[in-house]
RNA sequence: GGGCCCGUAGCUCAGCUGGAUAGAGCAACGGACUUCUAAUCCGUAGGUCGGAGGUUCGAAUCCUCCCGGGCCCGCCA
C-alpha cells in the first residue's frame, strides 16, 4: 500500500514540479495515521517540498491534491494540519488488494536486489551444550535468513566452529581429568577447566570406547580426549539446533584455516601492506589506523596465534568467497570486539560496513516469579535443551522474538506455558484455529468463499484486515532491511488482534445474507493464509484446531 | 578513566532514518457467551516519554550536558 501511495504522489510531483524533486519522496513519511479521521494513509511530502521550493506547505499540498483527487484508487484526498495529505482508499482498491492476497505471492519483494549475504550465527564453542543465549541468536539468525530469502536477497547460513586453540586443549584436559577420577585415580582438575557434568558423561563414553586410553602417554590421551570431546559436543549442539528447527548451509571449521595455512597467508598479506609490526616478541596489527582504540596482538610472544588472527583469516575467507555483505550474530558481551574486526576488514581493503554485527542481549529465565538459576549439569548456565523441554519449540522460537535482539530478554516460563490470551503464541495460533474452524463450519453448512461481492467488505474492521494482510509484504521488507526479525511476531499479534476484533463484531456465516457471507469467507481465507504464512516463516506451528 | 547499549503507564515492553491528541499486553475496575472456538472482545482508569538546554513549522525520535542502570575495555576465546 505504501509503495502504491508513494508511486501516485511521485507521479503528481513529476507532473507539477518536474523530475528533479522526485527525490524528496524517498525522505517523506507515508504512514497510516493514528486517527482514522486522517484517512487510511497520510504523507508529509508537502513539508519537505516546502523547504526545497520555499513555499508554504499548505499551498503545495493543495496543488498536489488537484492531481491526486483524480486517481481512482482514492475515494477522497484532503489536506489537513497545515500540509499533511490524507488519503482515503476507495472500496475498489481494497477489493483489488484482497484479490492479490488471495491469488498472488503478494509478500515477496525484491528489496534485497539479489545481494549475496553471508549470515553467521550461533558459532558456539564445541566445548559444551548450547545455552539459552545461543538459542536466541540461533532463532534471530534463522528467521532473518528465512525473511531475506523472501525479500530478494541471496542469503547463506554459516556456523563457525571454534575447533582450534586453547579451549579445545582445555576440553581435552578436562575430559582426561574426569577419566582419571572415574577410574579412581587422583588427578588435579585444571584451573579453568570445564566443570559441567556433561564432561563426566563424555569421559565415561570415551572410557567405554577406549578402555586402555589411560595407559597411553598423557599428551596423546589428552589429544584423543580433545578430539573426541569436540566431536561429541558438536553432535550435541547440532542435535539441539535441529530440534530448534535451525539449519545451516555451511559448517566452517576454524581449524581448517590453520591446516590450509590461511592464517599465515592473511598475516603475510597484512605484513606486506605494512600493517603489522613486532613488539615485545609478539606480532601486532595496526588496527588503530582504522579507528580501533589500540593495536592488537595477532601472534603471541610464545608463537601461538590469537583468536583474533584466525578471525581475520576467517573474514578474509568470507571476502574471498565473494559475498556482498557479511552479517555476524554475536552475543552482546562481544561488542567491544567489533571495532577491531571492522579494522581488520578495512586493512583487508573492504569498507567497514561490509560487515554488520547483530548483537544478541542476555536472556534471563523466570519461573514462579523467580529467576531460574544455572544448572549443575550444564556447567554454569541454563541449557537451551532444558528450555525446549520445558516450554516446547514453538514457544521458544516465538518468545525469543518478542523483544528487539539488542535488548535484554526476560523469558517468562509460566507465560509460555499459559493457555490464556496473555500468551502471545496461543493468541496468534488461536486466531489461526478460529479461522480454520469458521471455514470448516461454513463448508458443513453449504457456504463457500466467493469473490463476487467483495465490495461488501466495507466496514472498518474488514478494511483493517485487508490492509493488515497486505502489509505483511512491507513488514518482511523491514525485517530484512533492518535485520529486526522481532517485527514479525509483533505483526502477527497485531493481525490476530484485528481478526479477533472483527470476529466479535461481525458474523461470517449468516443464512440471511449469503452474499455477504461468501465475501467474508474469502476474507477469512485471506487472513488464514496470511497468518499461516507468518507462522511458517517463524517456523512455528499453525494448528487447525486447539 | 575510555567506549557501547538502555531509561516510555503500577509491571513487561513496542514506537526512535522528526510529523497530527504517545501505543500494546499484563495487573485494576466495569461489561459481552441459546450464535462461526469466551484460549476472544468492548469499555474505564493510568504518562511532565529520566532531567535540562539546543536544532525547527514540528522532538519520545536528532545534537550537547547531567542523573540513573547494564555491558565491554587481556599476548583469553
Amino acid at each position: 500500500m505504501k509503495e502504491l501511495v508513494k508511486e501516485k504522489v511521485e507521479s503528481a510531483i513529476r507532473e507539477i514540479y518536474g523530475e528533479e524533486l522526485i527525490g524528496v519522496v524517498e525522505r517523506a513519511s507515508f504512514e497510516k495515521p493514528k486517527k482514522k479521521e486522517y484517512g487510511d494513509f497520510a504523507t508529509n511530502v508537502a513539508f519537505l517540498l516546502a523547504k526545497e521550493l520555499r513555499q508554504k506547505p499548505f499551498s503545495i499540498a493543495n496543488e498536489l491534491l488537484e492531481k491526486l483527487k483524480l486517481m481512482e484508487e482514492f475515494e477522497k484526498v484532503e489536506v489537513a494540519g497545515g500540509g499533511f495529505i490524507n488519503f482515503f482508499f476507495s472500496q475498489n482498491f481494497y477489493v483489488e488488494i484482497l484479490k492479490k492476497v488471495l491469488h498472488e505471492d503478494f509478500y515477496l519483494s525484491d528489496t534485497g536486489k539479489g545481494e549475496r549475504v553471508l549470515l553467521e550465527y550461533v558459532s558456539a564453542n564445541p566445548t559444551g551444550p548450547l545455552h539459552v543465549g545461543h538459542g536466541r541468536g540461533a532463532v534471530v539468525g534463522d528467521v532473518l535468513y528465512r525473511v531475506m530469502k523472501l525479500t530478494g536477497y541471496k542469503p547463506e547460513r554459516e556456523f563457525y566452529i571454534n575447533d582450534a586453540g586453547r579451549q579445545i586443549k582445555l576440553l581435552g584436559v578436562s575430559i582426561y581429568a574426569r577419566m582419571k577420577e572415574l577410574s579412581g585415580e587422583e588427578y588435579p582438575f585444571p584451573e579453568d577447566g570445564y566443570r559441567g557434568e556433561y564432561i563426566v558423561e563424555v569421559a565415561k563414553k570415551l572410557l567405554e570406547l577406549k578402555p586402555d586410553i589411560l595407559s597411553l602417554p598423557e599428551e596423546e590421551a589428552v589429544e584423543i580426549a580433545a578430539q573426541f570431546g569436540k566431536e561429541e559436543l558438536l553432535k550435541e549442539i547440532q542435535k539441539d539446533l535441529r530440534d530448534l528447527k535451525v539449519e545451516f548451509d555451511i559448517w566452517f571449521s576454524e581449524k581448517s584455516l590453520y591446516e590450509k595455512g590461511e592464517v599465515e597467508k592473511v598475516l603475510k598479506l597484512l605484513e606486506e601492506k605494512g600493517l603489522t609490526y613486532p613488539k615485545d616478541g609478539a606480532l601486532w596489527l595496526k588496527t588503530t589506523q582504522f579507528g580501533d582504540d589500540k593495536d592488537r596482538v595477532v601472534r603471541r610472544s610464545n608463537g601461538e596465534y590469537t583468536y583474533f588472527a584466525s578471525d581475520i583469516a576467517y573474514h578474509y575467507d568470507k571476502i574471498e568467497r565473494g559475498y556482498d555483505r557479511a552479517v555476524d550474530v554475536w552475543g552482546a558481551d562481544h561488542h567491544g570486539y567489533i571495532p577491531r574486526v571492522k579494522a581488520a576488514i578495512q586493512a583487508l581493503g573492504k569498507e567497514p560496513d561490509w560487515l554488520e554485527v547483530v548483537l544478541i542481549q542476555l536472556v534471563k529465565l523466570f519461573k514462579n516469579g523467580e529467576e531460574v538459576k544455572m544448572s549443575k549439569r550444564a556447567g554454569n548456565f541454563v541449557t537451551l535443551r532444558w528450555l525446549m523441554d520445558e516450554v516446547g519449540v514453538d514457544a521458544v522460537r516465538f518468545f525469543f522474538l518478542l523483544k528487539r535482539h539488542d535488548t535484554p530478554l526476560d523469558f517468562d516460563i509460566d507465560l509460555a506455558l499459559s493457555t490464556k490470551n496473555e500468551n502471545p503464541v496461543y493468541y496468534v495460533q488461536y486466531a489461526h484455529a478460529r479461522l480454520c474452524s469458521i471455514l470448516d463450519k461454513a463448508k458443513e453448512r453449504g457456504f463457500s468463499p466467493s469473490e463476487e461481492n467483495l465490495e461488501l467488505l466495507s466496514s472498518e474492521e474488514e478494511r483493517e484486515l485487508i490492509a493488515g494482510c497486505y502489509s505483511l509484504k512491507y513488514e518482511l521488507e523491514l525485517v530484512a532491511k533492518r535485520r529486526e526479525p522481532h517485527r514479525l511476531t509483533y505483526y502477527l499479534i497485531d493481525l490476530a488482534s484485528k481478526l479477533h476484533r472483527f470476529y466479535n463484531k461481525h458474523r461470517v456465516i449468516d443464512e440471511e445474507n449469503r452474499e455477504l457471507s461468501s465475501a467474508r469467507l474469502a476474507l477469512i481465507e485471506a487472513v488464514r493464509k496470511t497468518i499461516n504464512l507468518g507462522l511458517d516463516i517463524l517456523n512455528v506451528a499453525a494448528p487447525r484446531r486447539m
